[in-house]
DNA sequence: ATTAAATAAAGAATTAATTCTTTATATTGT
DNA sequence: ACAATATAAAGAATTAATTCTTTATTTAAT
């Protein structure tokens, strides 16, 4: 069989790639504040401590265009990152368990753009039920289904208990949900067209803790 | 010259390995409350849905040894990585930045395990400075410096805004910080001895909107 | 005892990601 | 205009990570 992706002149980027995006977004946010106006690979990639000629490939996933000695024009690099990621559309979600990390989540928005919009958040927990967080309301769980039929909501966050992660994930596909940022520790059973992003805030102190034991044994 | 690895018995464990450990953990703890005495690589692979050789090999980083036709025992797997992580011992943090995600982060600790005990947190907003969030008391900033001399905290977490990151992380390391755990979207500039395990929540939204996307295109 | 089956462990092959090299091009200075 | 230079872009080489293959070992069944 022939593989479509050799004839498709844009590849899907990968997901280190797709990570660092967001940094170069950051980064060019500051440097347009300070009105450069263009910019070179190699100047990113100092500032950014990574190779230039992968901050080259990284930056061509978005379809811009950079000039021989000049570099990228600051403000269609901006855009076009915007543009990539999906920043400049409207990204509804649904957040399910408002704990302390859903409730980081709600808060957090407000104040750095997530590319989501939280429209509405559900738990179990008659205290936390008709609170408002971040400005978003607290809703009852049940209350997900028929919220969920009249809108068109595709991205659910999941920071309930692990025990109930399996069982909300099923619900949020029966309501249409096609993409689930999961920051529970159990691993999501889903059908093959359903996305997951796991963010196992564990995984990174794991990485952190052993990267020490490392340097105080070793070196 | 010699490449010392070569004569190293074990080798330092990759990162996307790491990253999974945690994984592992939470899974056999369930399998452990099962009453489950062993568990072969090809079922937590089926589990968790990864190659079962993947398995093997990074369970092989914690030392822990299997049977032919019986797999590991469950205890010793879960001694092992908790050994190995560095979750069996006390790993001491300061946070800086009680916001939204510092706050989370030290409500959470309560619940999850990280492998991390904050024991304090700074910030320069009086509004902050006094609270007691997760068991953790709030200081004024400047206290750091004169109670990272009494102690030995090795790991900092920086939960600033970005403006501040790159002074604070600055001062975190004259205080004798050995690691941060940086949420914020600054490039951090450090000495090499200085571990940084960045970890942009930004990045994993980043990664499901463009999934996302590709899929509404693509497929 | 002997054989069969399951599985860990070690190694090879593959795939993915990063880094290095070359080429082409646009800009600046002469 | 012409030469020199910086840089993007494309491609090759390298490195890292994953997956596949083989081997050896242990248990259970005959």
């Amino acid at each position: 069989m022939e593989n479509t992706d050799k004839y498709n002149k844009r590849r899907q980027a990968p997901e280190p790639t797709l990570k660092r995006l967001p940094g170069y977004l950051y980064y060019l946010e500051q440097v347009r504040e300070e009105g450069i106006l263009n910019i070179s690979a190699p100047t990113i990639g100092r500032e950014l401590s990574c190779d230039p000629t992968q901050v080259v490939k990284d930056l061509a996933y978005t379809g811009i265009k950079g000039k021989p000695r000049v570099g990228y024009n600051v403000y269609e690099l901006i855009h076009a990152l915007e543009e990539y990621i999906g920043y400049n559309q409207v990204n509804e979600a649904f957040l399910i368990g408002a704990g302390n990390l859903g409730s980081a989540l709600m808060a957090y928005q407000q104040e750095q753009s997530l590319g989501l919009r939280i429209i509405a958040a559900f738990d179990v927990d008659k205290k936390k039920i008709g609170q408002n967080v971040g400005g978003v309301h607290v809703l009852e769980y049940s209350k997900l289904f028929s919220l969920s039929g009249r809108l068109n909501v595709k991205v659910g966050i999941l920071t309930t208990p692990n025990h109930v992660a399996q069982e909300v994930t099923e619900d949020l596909i029966s309501c249409g949900i096609k993409a689930i940022w999961n920051f529970t520790s159990a691993n999501l059973n889903v059908p093959e067209d359903i996305i997951v992003q796991n963010t196992s805030i564990g995984s990174y102190a794991a990485v952190l803790l052993r990267r020490l034991n490392d340097a105080e044994n070793n070196l």
